[in-house]
DNA sequence: GTGTGGTTACAACGAAAGAT
DNA sequence: ATCTTTCGTTGTAACCACAC
């Protein structure tokens, strides 16, 4: 939930042990309701912690694009975890609510908690919080889904991207991208990236031909699953370039997210 | 005027309690 | 055991206040 409010990988993981270890530091026994109490302690820390966020965001260079979280392990609970709800597009759906409405829908939504709880939690009426749950669903209402059979198909897709990287036949790219393929990349003005988002199928895969000289030679692709959408990573040596996913509507890639973003690769490199 | 955020009202629903 | 009533919760809409 804390990666979901966020948008980062790092900043969630702060914020778990930051909550734990005060709550080490505490008296345990008198909190009476564990689940109300964490909630509150990490809704607090994401609110402060969003509040200096925001003000970067604004001086953000191009498009923000949640940083990426790729499944390393087999264990369940990570599968679990990595399921529809972490896709590129739903996290980039949850940061277009204001930080209040998504609070409020992610305690509903992944802790089914009442509204009564909410409201003590984030501080407003209960009427309050049951409107802006409702508000935040109705702007999700647009959530693209993320079936598995299409999951299938992104793997297949994955392969001839890099097909097409590795060979510079763009021409692959075309037959696989959706006449108006939109490609959303992440730079944060500290990576070369596009400022706007590429509309186009076409303008993308001339997009991708242009780049492709300014990609390390020594580079190596890993087929991965990124925010539950096939992706790739990119690494020369060590380091990870770029984090790319795609997403599919009718059999073809409708979306393309790439973060090359240094500060967002960092756990990448681990 | 418009957008955003808060309050209030109300219908629908389900769970719990009581009556038969 | 089954039916009825009550009550709390939820989703939704309408309205209001305020800032821009």
């Amino acid at each position: 939930m804390s990666y979901q409010m966020m948008g980062s990988v790092m900043d969630a993981e702060d914020i778990v042990q930051d909550v734990f270890l005060s709550l080490e530091e505490g008296d345990g026994t008198q909190i009476r309701n564990a689940k109300s109490y964490l909630c509150k302690m990490t809704v607090n820390r994401c609110l402060n912690k969003l509040k200096s966020a925001s003000r970067q965001r604004e001086t953000y260079v191009g498009p923000w694009l949640p940083e990426p979280y790729a499944a390393v392990s087999d264990d369940p609970m990570d599968q679990y975890i990595i399921k529809e709800s972490l896709t590129t597009a739903y996290l980039l759906l949850l940061h277009q609510l204001s930080d209040m409405e998504r609070i409020v829908f992610l305690l509903r939504e992944v802790f089914t908690l009442p509204f009564s709880e909410i409201a003590t939690i984030v501080g407003k009426s209960e009427g309050n919080c049951r409107q802006i749950d409702y508000r935040a669903r109705r702007s999700l209402a647009q959530q693209p889904e993320t079936r598995s059979e299409v999951r299938a198909v992104g793997v297949r897709h994955v392969e001839t991207f890099i097909q097409a990287l590795a060979t510079g036949n763009m021409n692959l790219l075309l037959d696989i991208l959706k006449v108006d393929a939109t490609l959303y990349t992440d730079g944060g003005g500290k990576a070369q990236a596009a400022l706007r988002p590429i509309v186009g199928s076409k303008i993308v895969a001339r997009y991708f031909e242009a780049i492709r000289p300014k990609v390390p030679q020594d580079f190596v692709c890993e087929l991965r699953e990124v925010n539950a959408l096939p992706g790739i990573v990119i690494k020369t040596g060590p380091f990870t370039f770029s984090v790319i996913s795609i997403q599919i509507e009718n059999d073809l890639i409708s979306n393309v997210y790439i973060v090359m973003n240094p500060e967002k690769l960092l756990h990448f490199n681990l």
